[in-house]
RNA sequence: GCCCAGAUGGCGGAAUUGGUAGACGCGCUGGUUUCAGGUACCAGUGGUGGCAACACCGUGGGGGUUCGAGUCCCUUUCUGGGCACCA
C-alpha cells in the first residue's frame, strides 16, 4: 500500500497540537446548550483491540459532531482500576496490583489518546485512587445511615476460582460471570444494599426511558421480576404459626392440594417437632442433603424432589387438610419460601404432585370446555372456575379479586407484590478493592467510621497468596479503636463490589478535584442527566441497573435534580470479529490498535470501523475492508491537494453553473445532512454518511468541474469539515494547508441549504402494470398530464400497452406513473 | 419450551410514510500508465436468454392484501440475543 498522505506525521503533529492547545476542555459554561457524552469507563485489561476502537470511534464522532453543532460537550474518560484481574496478576507474578493497574492505565491511556479521541483529559478519574474510592466510602455510610446498608447472615453465591461472594446479577447460569466457574451456596454473614426498597420506581420508571433499548428494558424488567398477588395464610394443625404462602392465581386456590415449604424455611424445625419420629428424620436428611446444593443444582439440574413432613395445614377457604411437604424446587428467598401447590393448572406443581402421588384437582376449565375432562397436562391459562365453591362459574379474573377480597375479611390473606430482585450483596472478599468504612466493637458493636477519618486507606500489602482473608491478615489493618467509645475494635476485611464505584462514578467527572464533596451539586444540575450513554449490552442488568438505583437514591437526598434517571439515552455497540470468532488471545485472532495505527493510521482505523457495519451491529474486521478507506482519504487528499496554494473560499455557497457543479454542491449537502440527521435521530449509522461521503468525493475527482469553479473550490473548503468527526486527523491538516488558521473542530459543521439539495429534474418510473417499462427525464414538479403524455410518447411504454384501454392511473410526484392498462 | 431481533449479489452492507431493489465499499474481469510488480486512473460486474433493443426471474421458503411489497398480514425454516422452576 503507497502512502500517498504521511499519515504518521500527520497524526502525531495534531495530536500533540490538541493537547498543546486544550483543544477539548470542556468549562462549565451555563449559557451554552449542553451535552454530556459518555463511553462506559474501561477496564485497564493492558491493551486495546479494535473492538473497544469502534465503541470510541463512535463515541468520539458524536462529541464532535455536537460540538460542531454549537452544544457544550462534556466528554470525560476514566479508569475502572480496581478489581479481580489485577490482583490475580499480582498472585501470579509477584507484584503489586496498583503497579500492574497502573501500567496498564498508563498503555491504554497512551492508545485512547493514539486513536485521535477529544476526551477532557483533566477530568480523568481511576477508581483505585484514595481521592475517588474515599468517596464510595463517604457513600456507603450515607446508605448506612438510611437503612440501605445493612449486614445479615443468608445463603450466597461464593465462587470457588475467584473465592469471593457474587450478587445475584455477576452469577450467569449458576456460573461467575467473570470466571465461569459453577458457584456454591455458602451461608455468610455480609454487606448488602437494598436495592429492593427502589424495586418499584426501578420498573416503573423503565417505561420512561425512551432512549434506552427495548430489549435493555425488557431484560431489567425481567430482572426485576414484578408480580401481583396474594400473601395466603394456612394455618398448620397442631402448631400456632401458620404458614404463609404467596400465589399470584388465587382463583386456583380450591385446586390446592400440597404446600411446598423450602427446607431453609424457619418453620421447618417447628414442623419436625409436631411429627413422628420416622417424618423428622426424614426431613433432617432431606435439608442436609440440599444445605449444600446451589440455586442451579437445585432447581435447574435437578428433578423435583421432596418429602413429606407428616403435618398437614387447613386450606382457608375449603377447611380441608393439606399436605406439608419440602420441596427443591421451592426457592427460600422469594414469595416467603413456601407456595400452595396446585397440580393441575402449575407446571412446576404438576410434575412434583406427578412424582410423588398427590391428587390433582381441577378446578379451572378452558373457556369452551364444557365439562371437566381426564388430562395430561395442567391447563395454566385463564379460564372459568368450577369445583370452587360460590366462585364456581365465575371467570379467572374476577375469581382472583373476589377471593382475594374474601381471604383478606377472613383475615388469611391480603394482597401483595413481590419482586425476584434481591438486595445488592456488595461484600467482596479481596484485596483490590474499596475497604468498607465499618468497625467492630465488642461493646458498642457495628460502628461507622466518621466522615472525618475517611479515606480507610488501603494498607500496602505484603505477600499476595490467594489464601484466606487478604485485609484480615495485616493487622495493622484490622486492629482499631471504636470511634464510639474508644475502645479495641476491629475493622471490616472485605471490600466492596466494583460495581459500587461504576455507579456513579458519571458525577465525579464533573467535579473530578472536590475534595469535601463526590461532586458540587450544583454541576449535577448543570450537567446531569448524561445525554448519550455508549457502551456493551453485556452490562444491560448489571451496571445499569445499579446506577439507576444510586441515582435515585442520590435524588431522594438532593443530591441531583431534575430527572432521577441518570442516563437519557442508551446505545450499545456491537462486537468486532475476526474471522468469525471473537478476538481473544488465545485464538490469537487479536488486532490491536498499535499495530493498526502504525499500518493504515488512526483516520483509516475509524472511518473503516463506522464505515463496515451500522454501530449496533455486529462488524468483522479484514484488511481488504480497511484499505478501502485508506484509498478513499487519499483520494480526498488528492482532491484537495490542487487548492493547497489557493486562498481561503470559505463563505456562503456560490451559485452553479453547470450540471456537475449542481451535483457537486448538492453532494456536499447531502453528506451534511446525513451526518446531522444520524446524530441527531440518534441512530450514529454513519455508514450511510461515509457512503454518500465517498460519492461526494467521486464527483470532485472523476467528473471534476474545471479546478478554477466556484462550486468545486467550495467543495475543497467543505471537504475538511465534513469529515472532522469521523476523521479528525487528515481534516485538520488539509484544513491548515488550504489556508485556515483556526482548527477545524472549532468549525461550525454545515446547516444543510435546500437550494443545494433540490434537484430539477427526476427520474419518472413509468409502470404498465405495475411493471417499470421506462424511465423518463422529466422536469421537477412535472404535473400528471405532462407526465401522462411523456409515458405515453414512450415507444416500449406504447408497445405493452398495446392499444388496450387505460383503466386505472397512479400517479405519484416526482416519482412515478403507474398505468392500469 | 417462552419472548425479542434478524435473513437482500461472491462478501460487508444501502433503500423516509408500500413507489426505480442492490447506493457505497470490498472482491472479481477488461483496459490505460509502468521494464515489471504494486500504486493510481478508466470501464464493467444480481441471474437466465439475446448481436442488440429488450424480456423473464430475483430481497430465506410457501401463501395473502395491493395498481404496486425487501417494506404490510398469515405461515414456515434457519441464525443471533434474552428468559427459563420467581409460585
Amino acid at each position: 500500500m503507497l502512502k500517498m498522505y504521511d499519515f504518521a506525521a500527520i497524526e502525531r503533529k495534531w495530536q500533540s497540537r490538541w493537547e498543546r492547545d486544550r483543544l477539548y476542555r470542556t468549562a462549565d459554561a451555563p449559557e451554552t446548550r449542553k451535552y454530556y457524552s459518555m463511553e462506559m469507563l474501561p477496564y485497564p485489561s493492558g491493551d486495546l483491540h479494535v473492538g473497544h476502537a469502534k465503541n470510541y470511534a463512535f463515541g468520539d464522532a458524536v462529541a464532535r459532531m455536537m460540538r460542531m453543532l454549537g452544544y457544550n460537550v462534556l466528554h470525560p474518560m476514566g479508569w475502572d482500576a480496581f478489581g479481580l484481574p489485577a490482583e490475580n496478576a499480582a498472585i501470579d507474578r509477584g507484584i503489586d496490583p496498583a503497579v500492574w493497574t497502573t501500567e496498564n492505565i498508563l498503555n491504554m491511556r497512551r492508545q485512547i489518546r493514539l486513536m485521535g479521541t477529544s476526551y477532557d483529559w483533566s477530568r480523568e478519574i481511576a477508581t483505585c485512587e484514595p481521592e475517588f474510592y474515599r468517596w464510595n466510602q463517604w457513600l456507603f455510610l450515607r446508605l448506612f445511615e438510611r437503612g440501605l446498608a445493612y449486614k445479615r447472615e443468608a445463603p450466597v453465591n461464593w465462587c470457588p476460582h475467584d473465592r469471593t461472594v457474587l450478587a445475584n446479577e455477576q452469577v450467569i447460569d449458576g456460573r461467575c460471570w467473570r470466571c465461569e466457574h459453577l458457584v456454591e451456596r455458602r451461608n455468610l454473614s455480609q454487606w448488602f444494599l437494598r436495592i429492593t426498597a427502589y424495586a418499584d420506581r426501578l420498573v416503573a420508571d423503565l417505561d420512561r426511558l425512551g432512549g434506552w433499548p427495548e430489549r435493555t428494558r425488557t431484560m431489567q424488567r425481567n430482572w426485576i421480576g414484578r408480580s401481583e398477588g396474594v400473601a395466603v395464610t394456612f394455618a398448620v394443625e397442631g402448631l400456632d404459626v401458620p404458614i404463609e404462602v404467596f400465589t399470584t392465581r388465587a382463583d386456583t386456590i380450591y385446586g390446592a392440594t400440597f404446600l411446598a415449604v423450602a427446607p431453609e424455611h424457619r418453620i421447618v424445625q417447628s414442623l419436625r417437632a409436631i411429627v413422628s419420629a420416622d417424618r423428622a428424620v426424614a426431613i433432617d436428611r432431606f435439608v442436609k442433603e440440599l444445605s449444600s446444593k446451589s440455586e442451579l443444582e437445585r432447581t435447574s439440574l435437578m428433578e423435583k424432589q421432596g418429602v413429606f413432613t407428616g403435618a398437614y395445614a387447613i386450606h382457608p377457604l375449603s377447611r380441608e387438610r393439606v399436605p406439608i411437604w419440602l420441596g427443591n424446587y421451592v426457592l427460600a428467598e422469594y414469595g416467603g419460601g413456601a407456595l400452595m401447590g396446585v397440580p393441575a393448572h402449575d407446571e412446576r406443581d404438576f410434575d412434583f404432585a406427578t412424582k410423588h402421588g398427590i391428587p390433582i384437582v381441577q378446578v379451572i376449565l378452558p373457556e369452551s370446555a364444557a365439562a371437566a375432562t381426564p388430562f395430561d397436562k395442567p391447563f395454566v391459562e385463564d379460564g372459568r372456575l368450577i369445583a370452587s365453591a360460590e366462585f364456581s362459574e365465575m371467570s379467572s379474573v374476577r375469581a382472583r379479586e373476589a377471593i382475594a377480597a374474601r381471604l383478606a375479611a377472613m383475615g388469611a390473606g391480603e394482597p401483595r407484590v413481590t419482586y425476584k430482585l434481591r438486595d445488592w450483596l456488595i461484600s467482596r472478599q479481596r484485596y483490590w478493592g474499596t475497604p468498607i468504612p465499618i468497625v467492630y466493637c465488642e461493646a458498642c458493636g457495628e460502628v461507622a467510621v466518621p466522615d472525618e477519618e475517611l479515606p480507610i486507606l488501603l494498607p500496602p500489602r505484603e505477600r499476595a497468596t490467594g489464601e484466606g482473608s487478604p485485609l484480615g491478615s495485616i493487622c495493622a489493618f484490622v486492629n482499631t479503636t471504636c470511634p464510639k467509645c474508644g475502645g479495641p475494635a476491629r475493622r471490616e476485611t472485605d471490600t466492596m463490589d466494583t460495581f459500587f464505584e461504576s455507579s456513579w462514578y458519571f458525577l465525579r467527572y464533573l467535579d473530578p478535584h472536590n475534595d469535601r464533596q463526590p461532586w458540587d451539586p450544583q454541576r449535577a444540575a448543570q450537567w446531569m442527566p448524561v445525554d448519550q450513554y455508549i457502551g456493551g449490552a453485556e452490562h444491560a442488568v448489571l451496571h445499569l441497573l445499579y446506577s439507576r438505583f444510586f441515582y435515585k437514591f442520590f435524588h431522594d437526598e438532593g443530591w441531583v435534580t431534575g430527572s432521577d434517571e441518570p442516563f437519557e439515552r442508551l446505545f450499545h455497540q456491537g462486537l468486532v470479529l475476526r474471522d468469525g470468532d471473537k478476538m481473544s488471545k488465545s485464538r490469537g485472532n487479536v488486532v490491536g490498535i498499535d499495530e493498526t495505527a502504525e499500518r493504515y493510521g488512526v483516520d483509516a482505523m475509524r472511518l473503516f470501523l463506522m464505515y463496515v457495519t451500522p454501530p449496533e451491529e455486529t462488524s468483522n474486521w479484514t484488511d481488504a475492508g480497511i484499505s478501502g478507506r485508506v484509498r478513499l482519504l487519499n483520494r480526498i487528499w488528492r482532491a484537495c491537494e490542487r487548492h493547497f496554494d489557493e486562498k481561503p473560499t470559505a463563505g456562503p455557497m456560490p451559485a452553479a453553473e453547470t450540471d456537475a457543479e449542481k451535483a457537486l454542491l448538492r453532494a456536499v449537502h447531502v453528506v451534511a445532512k446525513s451526518a446531522i440527521d444520524e446524530t441527531m435521530t440518534p441512530r450514529f449509522h454513519y455508514n450511510t454518511t461515509i457512503a454518500k461521503l465517498d460519492e461526494l468525493v467521486n464527483l470532485m475527482t472523476a467528473a471534476a468541474p474545471q479546478p478554477a469553479s466556484p462550486a468545486l473550490r467550495y467543495g475543497v473548503q467543505m471537504l475538511p469539515i465534513l469529515i472532522a468527526p469521523f476523521a479528525p486527523h487528515i481534516a485538520e491538516e488539509l484544513w491548515e494547508r488550504l489556508g485556515n488558521e483556526t482548527s477545524v473542530h472549532l468549525q461550525r459543521y454545515p446547516e444543510p441549504d435546500a437550494r443545494a439539495l433540490t434537484v430539477e429534474e427526476i427520474t419518472l418510473v413509468v409502470q404498465v402494470n405495475g411493471k417499470v417499462r421506462a424511465r423518463i427525464p422529466a422536469p421537477a414538479g412535472v404535473g400528471e398530464e405532462e407526465a401522462l403524455a411523456l409515458a405515453l410518447a414512450d415507444p416500449n411504454v406504447r408497445a405493452h400497452i398495446d392499444g388496450k384501454e387505460l383503466r386505472k392511473r397512479i400517479y405519484v410526484p416526482d416519482k412515478l406513473l403507474n398505468l392500469v392498462a
